[in-house]
DNA sequence: TTGTAGGCGTTATCAA
DNA sequence: TTGATAACGCCTACAA
């Protein structure tokens, strides 16, 4: 009920102008000193609490930067926020985080949501069903900074920070490929038009031809990047007749590989010896599974790093380049692959 | 650069007041149907974004609501954000998250940044080294409606979801004594002054004292929510003569089982072997574990879709009664104990 | 050092 | 149906 406490109450309280009081709140020099502390022992007792709605009004500036991450139950995301935590903690921007909960729809509304509140930038990991970058132009054309991490919208004119999706796609393929000799390869896919699905899979391709191995329909499942899509793709594959099944399975993420490590358990069959399986990403769970995941290790928490350094970077600086940043992940080669180790 | 669109520029741009656009854009029924139309051509063609903080600076309603969540890498409250996504993704209400990492001065901080944006409500849980009620005292006071969620700090006037922490943690406790006999129990505990380490805590001493078990200082541990203070504490049980050892090794939550099963891992030691361990949470871990880990099922899901209901009612209705609302959990048996299933 | 006037973009209110 | 004016809380610019 009772309405916020404001300058105005404050300096009435204090029988000086609102000016002087703002003045002594924003530490500004032009300042009495003796005013300042009465001012600030007021707006203490009085419990007053600046309202940046007001403030940015004026300023233009929010002192706010937004996320929009596609879905906040897949562990990488989290930790790319951890990331992204460690570079606004020491500056003087607030974050918000929205979930677009792999739908474009609800990508464009938190988007479009924050824009309106005006945050100086926004970091952006675009949904699975997203289809519509004019969406993305019209949105680099205002003023709001934007910067993509990890699922990159490209030559748009953002910066981007991703890894290197299509060349490590490329080495877990060849992997199976060369240390034990599979030739009968599954890949179970992301969606073609989100930039991790497209690499990943011309990487797999890469590493098939290369090699000189035929691919196979069949065995070439689009799903999606959530546990329920490697599920589904693996029970297709598991209804093939036996002796069309391949010898190993490659995800296009670690959700994937688990949904697909599910069907294959419920049809009693096992891990490595049935089928060789590998993901993407190093999720949590990778390593804490019955056969660990043999994986690509993404390094999450310094693309939350680099993203946030960019885009802070580009709001503070006009003339910020854009650019498109790779890091670098690792294989973690583990059981599920058939290795030893 | 080109600073943004306002209600003005579209107004001299057509020649007629902003405050008809302003009616054109708000869907009032009090414009000219043909004005109407031009004003709505007019804005998407100039590319219109609705300054929400000046729209908030009059009506001092920001449709927007915060969330404050401990540990966003702790996959519970992921889940919770899930559930509250689905009340407000159907409501008017936009949602922002912040983090707080477990600290307190983060929290603080991240609570007044969302007051200085004057968002309608917040939804807390609050963090680990939480220590002055009466910085929240103050905020309930103040016009922002507040529901606290899974870590509660109750009689203070706000309403809270949380789970039945204390019988579940005193069920748990008892399926290890009765159904396995197990007498020497260690206890790895959250933090006393917060609700849920207290709490459980409270619930493994009701079963410890029902049935006559005295307690055992070196078994009983006071770490934290997180991985390391488990992994932490149960390192110091590990270092203890052999024929010291506990039996058992109930924990606050699933984390810290997990920090403490690779504990005992390293040392070569086994599950449920060298000690039958528990947890709380039902983590997406939990199940996948090498001994899938018994544990109590929290609906986190469920939390945050009432904890967000109530904060919405709050919001809307001035004489919402404050509550608290207890859901209740499942244990969930599983081989870390010494079962069979 | 302090105060006054004006404006940021929007809406409520009253008048035309 | 439309427009003019004032107000939300704060800050910049200028004046005292």
């Amino acid at each position: 009920m009772g309405s916020e406490v404001t300058l105005k109450h404050i300096a009435e309280a204090l029988g000086i102008s609102a000016m002087t009081v703002s003045r002594a709140l924003n530490n500004r020099d032009n300042v009495d000193e003796k005013t300042r502390q009465r001012v600030l022992e007021k707006a203490q007792s009085m419990g007053y609490t600046p309202n940046h709605v007001a403030k940015s009004l004026v300023s233009s500036k929010t002192y706010t930067i937004g996320v929009v991450i596609p879905e906040i139950t897949h562990a990488f995301f989290p930790e790319v926020v951890r990331g992204i935590e460690e570079v606004t903690n020491s500056s003087s921007y607030q974050l918000f985080l929205t979930n677009a909960n792999e739908k474009f729809e609800q990508e464009k509304k938190a988007i479009k949501a924050l824009r309106s509140k005006r945050v100086d930038g926004i970091l952006i990991s675009s949904s699975l069903t997203v289809e519509d970058y004019s969406f993305y132009k019209q949105l680099i054309q205002s003023d709001t900074e934007i910067v993509f991490f990890d699922r990159c919208v490209e030559n748009i004119g953002a910066s981007c920070v991703s890894v290197n999706d299509k060349i490590s796609a490329r080495q877990i393929t060849e992997h199976l490929i060369t240390e034990h000799g599979f030739t009968k390869l599954a890949y179970l896919s992301g969606p073609q038009h989100v930039s991790v699905g497209r690499e990943r899979y011309q990487g797999f391709l890469d590493a098939m031809n290369k090699h000189d191995i035929p691919l196979v329909d069949k065995w070439i499942i689009e799903g999606g990047f959530q546990e329920k899509a490697g599920y589904k793709a693996m029970k297709q594959i598991l209804d093939l007749p036996r002796d069309e099944f391949p010898e190993a399975i490659i995800n296009v993420n670690d959700p994937s590989a688990i949904g697909a490590i599910q069907a294959i358990n419920e049809e009693g069959l096992s891990i490595p010896d049935d089928f060789a399986i590998v993901g993407f990403t190093d999720d949590i769970r990778a390593n804490l599974l019955k056969v660990p995941l043999t994986t690509v290790h993404q390094p999450a928490y310094e693309v939350g790093k680099r993203a946030a350094r960019k885009l802070l970077d580009s709001i503070e600086n006009e003339d910020e380049p854009t650019e498109n940043i790779e890091l670098l992940t690792t294989l973690k080669i583990r059981a599920s692959c058939g290795c030893n180790s």
